[in-house]
DNA sequence: CTTGACCTTGACGCCGGCGGCAAGGTCGCA
DNA sequence: TGCGACCTTGCCGCCGGCGTCAAGGTCAAG
């Protein structure tokens, strides 16, 4: 398949997948007119790929993930090295969650005191 | 009080402050020499803005709270529309929240099964 | 043969919240 | 009188994930 049908089987533009493709997230080969071509699995990949940017991760975070992209969970196991990333990834995004997590409770702190009081105590 | 001033005492940069009054959330009067002179009361502003923003408030989100960023019993509780922007901000940074915990999650498990299964790494 | 839909690379634009540098003015103090 | 700490405006840079031209090549249909 080609970009312009991957873009739209996968839920995105063809702008986007050659971006992933030059952030090393996914690959093509090549018809003899320079067209890039894909296989039909791209398509579970990208899908996977935009989700885990959905879920606020960075190109880069996807990156790590890349063996357990295309959904064939038996397929490849990461390498020691990968799990070791992956495990950092968790604490990483752990963190993260908490950090956001944190605020939006200030928020709703602030939120909640405006019933009756000000923005919240200044000190 | 000078700008360098008022930046130390609300945590801030002189540099961020400027970014401030650009966006309209503070204002300043000048020296006879052109410096920028600021009240006592604009380090309560600031630290309010400051905190807003730390909730994951932009800018222009705290924009519409002004009336209320001084602290200032007597004046102006947030209005309805300060109350709907900070409601939809909530909503916002839930929903981030829950991707962010559903993709942490699946590595996680993606991870106890790699080291259940698959006790060999693979280079 | 032409149109128009599709593809290619390359490069600049945008948003947000500043950081940081340039190039200069203004102080107080020794 | 000269140093150094402070201030001024202005503008470019950065990160991330693309959007959006620009300037072309390719191909099938009419």
């Amino acid at each position: 398949m080609r970009i312009g049908e991957l873009a739209e089987a996968a839920g995105t533009t063809a702008r986007a997948l050659r971006h992933y493709e030059q952030a090393g997230l996914i690959s093509s080969e090549r018809a003899a007119n320079g067209y890039r071509v894909y296989e039909e699995r791209t398509v579970v990949r990208v899908r996977n790929i935009r989700y885990l940017l959905a879920a606020g991760l960075t190109l880069d975070d996807v990156r790590v993930f890349l063996p357990c992209l295309d959904g064939d969970v038996a397929a490849a196991p990461p390498s020691a090295k990968g799990l070791r990333v992956a495990r950092e990834r968790l604490a990483v995004l752990d963190a993260r969650i908490a950090a956001q997590t944190e605020a939006r409770d200030r928020l709703e702190v602030a939120l909640r005191e405006r019933t009756g009081d000000r923005i919240r105590p200044v000190a």
